[in-house]
RNA sequence: UCCGGGGUAGCUCAACGGCAGAGCAAUCGGCUGUUAACCGAUAGGUUGUGGGUUCGAAUCCCACCCCCGGAG
């Protein structure tokens, strides 16, 4: 079949390009966020409200939607797009980040190395077959090897599958990372021959590169996800401490893949993680960001002195009658809502304050993206980057020049 | 006027002779392949007022001042 993916323009200046992902639900234009519907819903959203945002994609769980409502469940009604009511790409992880996130704690600890290592874990053990785990519904103990996510990636009727890893976490030393990653190779070569046999028609899959934060492991993992035939690459594990770490780690990959296929990146979505990201030659993102901040009160801004974000439920917007950000075409600033209106809601756990918020965010990210996408084609992305780091509003500014 | 109940953090209330606490609100911080409409921290007090008993009183006693019921 012809490549799934098509580069229209690159960057010059970086290794970013734009292209678009062809699927057996449409085209997903790069670079993109991809909301996550983690448990077969944009958390507040209906499908129909994140199509009109802009997102062409969005990305479930294998691993959720194993243990509830359950793959077979999901597959009576026809597959994910039917369940849900998306009828665009859907992408879906594989669980093995949910593995990792149940024997180490919380991801946001590991990611940033504060993590002081393991709490009370639900694995049972990680064997080469597999992980046995403890459910965190019922107790019930379940298991869960390469074969059972591709499975229930086939179930789900996802466009786009992940391969099963070990995602590996930033406090294990490099032996540990390096067996690791090495069982993680062995796994996707499992997944890759599952697919092959049983995985459904035009369904992709990616690879996981691994490889936590060590060079050599990084490559080596690099080359042998590229080796392996899979659709496009994605990125995972801990990518170190601090951002200029993430962005090296990610650059050692994105430096040595074969160009011609897409590349995602796993959970990273900050405003100037995505800007960097995307000069990393990254044409896929992410991130629980964007919906988690929103129903947590904060709105992304374009104030990159406090890291795009402003918390609406503070008390100093109780009289405020502005706009989360003036011209902006996001239901919540375009339907007038004022702020001292949406810190009311939020500080009363209204659902709509979340809501609007949580739609505000995507829309904040699907003009960041578009304001990207539009600048590689337009040839001009050095300095709408430079524009949108410094405080430009994605969508509404003219330097950052929309196709 | 009498009877009863009650005055403790900004608010609603615990503690009923032994270090005055919680929830909410406030302030600050956090959230990166979502078990999270969440998590963490800080600040906030002459316990209505004045006396008394006691080694020790928010707590017991007396007086007064407010508030809420009921009776008249």
């Amino acid at each position: 079949m012809s490549a799934p993916f098509r580069i229209e323009a690159r960057d010059p200046g970086s290794r970013a390009r734009a292209g678009v992902l062809r699927t057996a639900h449409g085209d997903v234009r790069t670079p993109a966020f991809v909301p996550l519907a983690t448990k077969a819903t944009v958390k507040g959203l209906e499908a129909r409200e994140v199509a009109e945002l802009g997102y062409d994609m969005v990305l479930g769980n294998a691993f959720h939607l194993f243990l509830d409502p359950g793959h077979e469940l999901i597959a009576r009604f026809g597959g994910l797009h039917e369940f849900m009511r998306w009828d665009g790409p859907i992408i879906t992880d594989s669980g093995g980040f949910q593995v990792f996130s149940m024997g180490h704690g919380g991801v946001a600890d590991e990611i940033k190395g504060r993590s002081t290592g393991a709490r009370h874990s639900a694995i049972l053990a990680i064997e080469e077959e597999g992980v046995r785990f403890r459910s965190y519904l019922d107790g019930s103990v379940r298991f869960m090897a390469p074969e059972t996510s591709m499975e229930v990636q086939a179930a789900l009727g996802s466009d786009l599958a992940l391969v099963f890893d070990e995602c590996t976490p930033f406090h294990v030393d490099r032996d540990y990372t390096a067996r690791s990653t090495e069982r993680t190779h062995r796994w996707l070569r499992r997944c890759l021959d599952w697919h092959a046999a049983h995985g459904p028609e035009g369904q992709l899959v990616y690879g996981i590169v691994q490889g936590g934060v060590y060079e050599d492991l990084r490559a080596e993992s690099t080359d042998a996800v590229a080796a392996s035939g899979c659709d496009g690459i994605a990125i995972g594990g801990s990518l170190g401490g601090e951002k200029e770490q993430i962005y090296e780690v990610v650059g050692w990959t994105t430096g040595r893949l074969p160009d011609e296929r897409p590349r995602h990146l796993l959970g990273i979505g900050d405003v100037d993680d995505l800007i960097r990201g995307v000069e990393l030659g990254i044409d896929h993102f992410d991130c629980a960001m964007p919906t988690r901040l929103g129903r947590h009160g904060h709105a992304l801004v374009p104030d990159p002195e406090h890291r795009w974000r402003v918390d609406l439920s503070a008390a100093r917007w109780r009289d405020s009658r502005e706009p989360i950000l003036d011209g902006c075409p996001c239901p919540a600033c375009a339907g007038g809502y004022p702020r001292g209106y949406l810190r009311y809601l939020l500080k009363g756990r209204e659902l709509t304050g979340q809501r609007l918020v949580t739609l505000h965010n995507l829309a904040f990210l699907a003009r960041l993206m578009a304001d990207l996408r539009g600048a590689i084609l337009a040839g001009t992305l050095g300095e709408v980057a430079v524009a949108l780091r410094a405080g430009a509003a994605p969508g509404l500014n003219s330097s950052a020049a929309a196709s």
